[in-house]
DNA sequence: TATCTTTGTAACCGAATGGTAACATCATAA
DNA sequence: TTATGATGTTACCATTCGGTTACAAAGATA
């Protein structure tokens, strides 16, 4: 609105990044891409953030996005009863698959935590991990599963279900099957109900 | 040896690339960096490989990793029998696993298939994809399982072997697992048995 | 109105990138 | 021995990167 205008400029460079998140992948992330997408000199980038972490860091605690990623699990946990827990378990992995073929910015997190050791985004990478060892032992608990190895075979499926979602951006096809398709998409849903069921 | 030998150049231009995957990853790799590291003038990797895509296309020539990956898979379809197939299989996807930990080179490979689209990286995705059909293929044939989703279970087991690889240069822990240890990545191994005992 | 702080930009810096041109050196065939 | 093509290096180019300095414009305050 306004022509100068401190909180605006600061959302419009927040904004910045994750547009260059989604149109351009984070390899493309860096100050004077922010500065040049929001339109606005990158000396405010440091004058407002300090430091293009800052910056970072900003924008993770506006999207804190492992929390939001947690939140469905948790709400899920907190009404499951015992007797459709079974049942619903593969409801819940099927859901965090959708969410990540779906949110573009997330998967660029997600690739970003694969290559790089960016403190901001290893702070987020803890902070989702200590969410996700509660939650395991959450469900192990109430599954009540002969099956010990609940944390290992979860990490394995989500570990895939993460791959199959960012690999979907630089290939079509994998192990024969169209990632990129809603109808490949769904046989990979199908196939996470059927290894469930059968571990559990 | 020699002072001016073409043959022998080249040869420490290919190499300088693999050290680079290994010692810095694939983000650090470019023509700067490959003469730098080789202590050979870029010019010659103009002259010689025409192109850095020229030279990317030597080294995979040479490497051959997709064909190499399969080789085992393919030994051992080769060779086993209807009976011993069940308990075989696990023991596949482990040595799968095992290899990609260990292998630094071919995970930066992984890595790079994962977020970019140089058509070097693209070829390479394309032959292994079309080999691994062909082994699933020839594993649903062998395992005559009635289970009608190997290749979207494989899919997603594999899918995630591969990222607990790659995840494991940027962090140590994933959902409570130590990814960096000997028993953490034995943990894993045991769950992929458990899995595929269970599923087939 | 005059002064001082905040918000903003333009212009620059050194380092690193991919790429090229000019030149030096060696091997060998005439 | 001399000329020629192959092998190799140095020096440069334009561009881009993160980062800084200097300065202008707007708002607030006295």
């Amino acid at each position: 609105m306004s022509i100068k205008n401190k909180k605006e400029t600061k959302q419009k460079l927040l904004d910045a990044v994750g547009k260059i998140l989604i149109e351009d992948g984070f390899q493309n992330l860096g100050i004077n891409a922010v500065a040049k997408k929001a339109g606005i000199s990158k000396v405010l980038i440091y004058r407002y953030f300090n430091d293009f972490d800052g910056l970072l860091s900003s924008f993770a605690e506006q999207k804190d996005y492992w929390l939001n990623e947690g939140s469905a699990f948790t709400d899920f946990l907190d009404h499951a009863k015992e007797n459709d827990m079974r049942s619903a378990a593969p409801k819940l992995f099927q859901n965090m698959f959708n969410d990540l073929i779906r949110n573009r910015e997330l998967q660029e997190i997600k690739r970003w935590e694969l290559f790089e050791n960016n403190p901001v985004i290893e702070n987020i990478g803890k902070m989702r991990e200590e969410i996700g060892i509660k939650q395991m032992k959450k469900v192990a608990e109430i599954l009540k599963s002969d099956e010990k190895e609940i944390q290992e075979t979860t990490a394995v499926i989500i570990a895939g279900l993460y791959y199959l979602a960012l690999r979907s951006k630089t290939t079509e096809m994998f192990n024969g099957i169209n990632l990129r398709t809603k109808e490949g998409q769904e046989r990979i849903t199908r196939a996470i109900e059927t290894i469930l069921n059968k571990l559990f």
